[in-house]
DNA sequence: GTGAAAGCGCTAACAT
DNA sequence: ATGTTAGCGCTTTCAC
């Protein structure tokens, strides 16, 4: 077979006028089911189009129309399973709706963000699901709002006096969590998270100090943030563990810190939950094929995929109405990283779980 | 603040044009560098740009061009780590060479590949990079030939007689972790694997296997290959290990199968190198966090990305000749889950390893 | 019921 | 050196 590819031209509406005997506004009036069209010229031109393999282009369709059928994604990354189902996720629902979704990943940066932003604002989507690096203040919501875009928040929101904001219930996720650390005994705590991220990291803060504190007052919470990025908490975390501290559990606010807390486990030979508890904020396939299966608050990515979704194309569509702001609730899966301080070996291997 | 969105019409080419007091050719040709304007026109043409806050609609502009400045791409799925990656970078390149990228997610379903890629089709994008979700001779590459596409078929693929191909060079890298698991001095090796993707599971197949067999021709391979999902896979695994068989090590071609391998593991108390080593195709952050860390062939996505994307552009601009084929190099990591058969507590806890 | 005409915002020939 | 003209492929009045 020849590497050359041939580029003939696609069928247009004017071929499949002509070969309908018809004009090309008849054909767009068919193709919108339109119902005052002759019965047999709709049948001509179902015929012709068929015959010519005939497909709108999206691109001239939307030109002429006011509004364009893209609609915009924004995430910090793709590397991860929360933003990859995501992405899957909103895909899909906009496919749905007949547009086509435009993913883009800021990669952590405020600055790509808005370039980004700045970029699919060229492109005049019909709305955007943002779901902003730090949190609904930055400077990407400033654009959208300076420039009346059409856009939902979400994940690492709180609430917005302009955008629908949809995320997971981050405080009550996270004060169920401490309810189940405090059941086992633990008086102890150390919370791990990255500082920047200040709307959620802050919910999941409080709603577990809160709890913690309310149902065993004399409990320690001890706390490392790190401001940006996750070297220096690792840097941080080793710090907090050469002096000495031994809480009997950790609780990370987001997946890497997980991932940092069990490497640092690993550098000190600490065994979960023998030697220390661990639960992590974000769930992770391999966090029940590992031993121990390490315990997670897992985020409903299709709840708020879809309502997100949704209140954003009740906005395009022109509804109106003061910002909505869900909080999607989590589910806590408790697996054998979690036992109680000073028992020994109460993870037992057992047949992988699963969700429900 | 009104969460009312002031929609007001963008400046165009026309707004420009009339404050700078000349005509719209004029600001085209001003936006596209043409040196032959008169710099007084032209610095009121910038004047007016800057005035107005204008930038080109990407949409109308691509209408009028030839090609259009979009690049499909089109994933088996998001969520896992390699193809997250592979996106991020496939988007920035993307957007270096002034295109966007569209991502979509054939969800492993070649029937959905094929639907994406007409979408693409009507978008008249200039180019794809598909992902297959077996190998180059599915319907979506055919799809691609007969409406003489332009595309890069990569990861699992081969080489292809009418599109460019990248991807890992499965047989060298599974030939190296032959090398070494027989340099450890396993002679009963199970390989796990997902039959279906063809193309890349028998490189990665028939590359361990002939450097085994050629390095310890008295190694036992046995070979466990469901044909399409996991779960098959996971029940076939379960039969092999109740029959009583008992190999020293595991290579697992592709990442889920190293998921379904440990949990096997765990089910029935296993654990790594003591009772068996265990090496997979495809890394991912958590492998060097647990306990044992877990020995991974490490794909090299920027590469991979990279000669895509120089492949892709080569041929949109009209490069001629034949179709390339091109593998790129695997690093495989070692890590504690593999050991020496007969020999306990070889797997000692280090610092995370770095990968160079 | 149907088609002619206008035009979305832009660029590329072709004049001037 | 610049403007005029003519579309890209489609949809949408608005006449007929």
């Amino acid at each position: 077979m020849a590497h050359r590819q041939d580029q003939q031209r696609r069928a247009s509406i004017h071929d499949v006028a002509s070969r309908a005997g018809v004009s090309a506004a008849t054909v767009s009036k068919v193709m919108a089911g339109v119902t005052t069209v002759k019965p047999d010229n709709a049948q001509r031109v179902f015929d012709a189009i068929e015959q010519l393999g005939y497909r709108v282009d999206p691109l001239a369709s939307d030109m002429r129309r006011a509004k364009r059928r893209i609609i915009g994604a924004i995430m910090p990354e793709f590397e991860s399973e929360f933003f990859g189902q995501m992405v899957t996720q909103l895909e899909s629902l906009a496919e749905q709706r007949g547009y086509t979704l435009v993913a883009a990943s800021s990669r952590e940066s405020e600055a790509r963000e808005t370039e980004i932003l700045a970029r699919m604002h060229d492109w005049r989507v019909a709305g955007v699901v943002l779901a902003p690096v730090r949190n609904e203040h930055g400077p990407a919501a400033a654009f959208m709002k300076a420039n009346g875009m059409t856009g939902v928040l979400i994940d690492r929101v709180l609430s917005d006096d302009a955008f629908d904001t949809v995320s997971a219930d981050s405080a009550s996720a996270s004060a169920e969590v401490a309810r189940e650390l405090i059941g086992k005994g633990h008086r102890h705590i150390l919370v791990v998270g990255l500082g920047e991220q200040a709307a959620t990291v802050r919910a999941r803060l409080d709603g577990f100090r809160t709890t913690a504190l309310q149902l065993a007052p004399d409990t320690r919470v001890d706390v490392v943030l790190a401001e940006t990025d996750v070297d220096p908490l690792r840097a941080q975390l080793r710090d907090y563990f050469a002096k000495g501290e031994r809480p009997t559990a950790v609780y990370s606010l987001f997946l890497k810190g997980t991932l940092v807390a069990l490497s640092e486990f690993r550098r000190r030979g600490w065994h979960c939950p023998n030697d220390i508890s661990l639960v992590g904020f974000d769930d992770a396939e391999w966090m029940q094929a590992t031993w121990p299966a390490i315990a997670a608050v897992v985020q409903p990515v299709r709840q708020i995929a879809g309502h997100a979704m949704e209140a954003l194309f009740a906005r395009i569509e022109g509804g109106e109405g003061p910002p909505t702001a869900r909080l999607e609730p989590c589910q806590v899966l408790m697996r054998e990283s979690v036992g109680s301080p000073g028992f020994a070996d109460n993870g037992v291997a057992t047949a992988h779980d699963h969700r429900g």
